[in-house]
DNA sequence: CCGATGACAAGCA
DNA sequence: ATGCTTGCCATCG
């Protein structure tokens, strides 16, 4: 199934504007969210495009499924992300979320399902 | 956890 | 088109 460059944008940003201050989510779990399971690659191509532009989406409570914060360098700065995810009251040492897959994983393939 | 593999899409030379 | 890289992921070891 070929994607729509625009639909599947939309998708994503829809997602992110969806996840809970103090929570965060991966790629692969968005992609997944969407529909698209295995394309969590285009996820990052699009969060990357919207950081640029931003259009007051919470990018940085997306990571890698490791809470790898692996997006920081599309931030202002590289400590950018970092301090907004601690200004959420997140705790973040070597450049990874602590308690990620305990608490702070948010899994939007669950949570959106309900609604 | 880390490294290597295989899968998929997009951007670039 | 080909080859390599990329805000990735699941699986295997």
């Amino acid at each position: 199934m070929k994607i729509d460059r625009a639909d599947f944008e939309q998708a994503v940003y829809d997602v992110v504007r969806s996840i809970p201050k103090g929570r965060a989510t991966s790629y692969g779990a968005i992609a997944e969210a969407i529909g698209f399971p295995n394309h969590s690659r285009l996820v990052g191509k699009v969060m990357n495009g919207c950081n640029a532009t931003d259009e007051h989406i919470p990018a940085h409570r997306v990571v890698n499924s490791q809470g790898r914060l692996v997006g920081r360098d599309s931030f202002s700065s590289s400590e950018r992300m970092r301090e907004l995810l601690e200004s959420e009251g997140l705790r973040v040492s070597d450049n990874r979320i602590r308690n990620w897959k305990q608490e702070v994983f948010w899994n939007p393939t669950e949570e959106l399902k309900i609604l």
